[in-house]
DNA sequence: TCTTGACCTCAAGTGAAGTTGAGGTCGTAT
DNA sequence: ATACGACCTCAACTTCACTTGAGGTCAAGA
């Protein structure tokens, strides 16, 4: 089939094609369909169509991922849309807002610990009690029991 | 064997003294000697028994962890010190120095995701070409051909 | 008709950083 | 004498996000 003729352009896509357009592997489409992330019909050959906007919802995962979000994560909240639909600009925002929110956090901690590291370069010590990198239960970054932020790579 | 007997002060550790100590699992601890990480002696009964500075040693992979560094990276930094020997202050001024600079890195990277996607929330366009969290091939990351520094989650 | 290429399924492999389990040994306290 | 805890080895399992491979189907072009 070709590719981009114009009078294809409003039908559904091959897996082949998604990969194209989204730029992600064939089996990885396979594998996100597999979780849960996107849906596809079956055409009378037993293949795999996938309705356009399939391309927004792998911008959306890849972006996530990039954010550092996991893959569980985000078929969780695609799963909050209504109706399973590909998230609008206004689900866009809600999301990607929540996702900065663990962003800015994983960024404020590995802050901390590089400012930390700043102190620590210079004396070696390394000495448990007093150097603030080697334990994590001080003001570095709240860890202990109790509830526990998005994965800072402790 | 009663634990901190001042008159065995020292003497090597047991497996089992060592992750006391540094308070990581006997497993963990089997682990890292199995990647060459950390090195011990047999006793007459097949027991490991390590030097005390496998304390030292196992504080600086720890805290090169916090950092983001993966284990086979700190492994190989330790075996360019002279004779294998646990890092001294002078030689963790050094690796933390080089471990420094890939923390700021990663944070920039961070950063600059975290600021592109605060430009991108608003608009909630994902349009490739256009939104800068689509291709990571401008600014926002060096990447496509060429050398890669460490894995910015991407 | 035959071959090619895109597609299909399902199972298994990858790598990082360990953890868990089975089955066995060592040494000491009772 | 025996029980107990700490230790031993080796293999297999875990999670995440995929990739790879084997074996099979389907439709179109030469």
């Amino acid at each position: 089939m070709a590719i981009l003729d114009p009078a294809d352009m409003d039908k559904d896509l091959s897996v082949g094609e998604v990969a194209e357009r989204s730029g992600v592997a064939v089996s990885t489409i396979h594998f996100y369909e597999s979780k849960g992330l996107i849906a596809s019909w079956r055409s009378s050959g037993n293949q795999r169509r996938f309705p356009r906007d399939v391309l927004r919802r792998i911008a959306v995962i890849k972006v996530a991922q990039r954010l550092g979000v996991p893959l569980a994560t985000i078929a969780q909240a695609l799963k909050t849309l209504p109706d399973g639909r590909t998230p609008t600009a206004e689900d866009w925002k809600r999301l990607s807002a929540a996702w900065k929110a663990d962003l800015d956090e994983r960024i404020a901690v590995l802050t901390k610990l590089r400012d930390g590291l700043e102190d620590c370069i210079g004396c070696g010590c390394l000495s448990l009690g007093e150097c603030p990198l080697r334990n994590p239960w001080d003001e570095l970054s709240e860890d202990g029991p109790g509830p526990r932020l998005l994965d800072p790579r402790r």
